[in-house]
DNA sequence: GCCAACGTTGGC
DNA sequence: GCCAACGTTGGC
């Protein structure tokens, strides 16, 4: 099992959108970066866990717990005219991009503030999140990692 | 294959 | 709204 932290823009889609989706579930597409497809292509598996992270907010932070809930598959978007994810240049036979669903676990007790998460620097040793420029929206945990973010959740 | 221009992300 | 970081595009 693998760990994964999933940035999302709670204006867009957040996490309480999430909960109130039929079966807490959410086909996670209009994901255009192949170093994220790989991650979902090559690496997730169904019943991965998932800190979910708001950006581009007023307090951005890790505010939840979700599951990957299915195997990848393509994004139906990346071949839809009317979407603005739409690719032209990807082939029905060999399609580019791909998703997961991602089902609701939990709201955390406390969002986990960015800032936070950098003062604690040291005991994360080299988390993509707080990685200089880091712009990845998919990125890995370590369970070393994930088990000290879940414990700031009571400090 | 290089690299300048451009667009996007996302914290602040 | 600003801007640093960085991915993508396209001319050459």
């Amino acid at each position: 099992m693998n760990y994964w932290l999933m940035k999302s823009e709670p204006d867009a889609f957040g996490i309480d959108d999430l909960k109130q989706r039929p079966k807490k579930t959410e086909p996670w597409d209009g994901v255009r970066n192949y170093q994220a497809r790989n991650f979902m292509r090559d690496e997730m598996q169904k019943g991965d866990q998932i800190f979910f992270y708001h950006s581009n907010c007023k307090v951005p932070g890790i505010v939840g717990i979700a599951e990957v809930a299915s195997a990848p598959y393509p994004d139906p978007t990346q071949f839809d005219p009317d979407s603005k994810y739409f690719d032209p240049k990807s082939n029905p036979d060999d399609p580019r991009w791909v998703l997961v669903d991602v089902k609701y676990k939990r709201h955390l007790k406390r969002v986990i503030p960015l800032g936070e998460i950098k003062d604690h620097a040291d005991a994360l040793a080299d988390f993509a999140l707080t990685r200089r420029g880091n712009r990845l929206s998919i990125m890995p945990v370590t369970a070393e990692q994930w088990d000290y973010l879940l414990g700031m959740e009571n400090a």
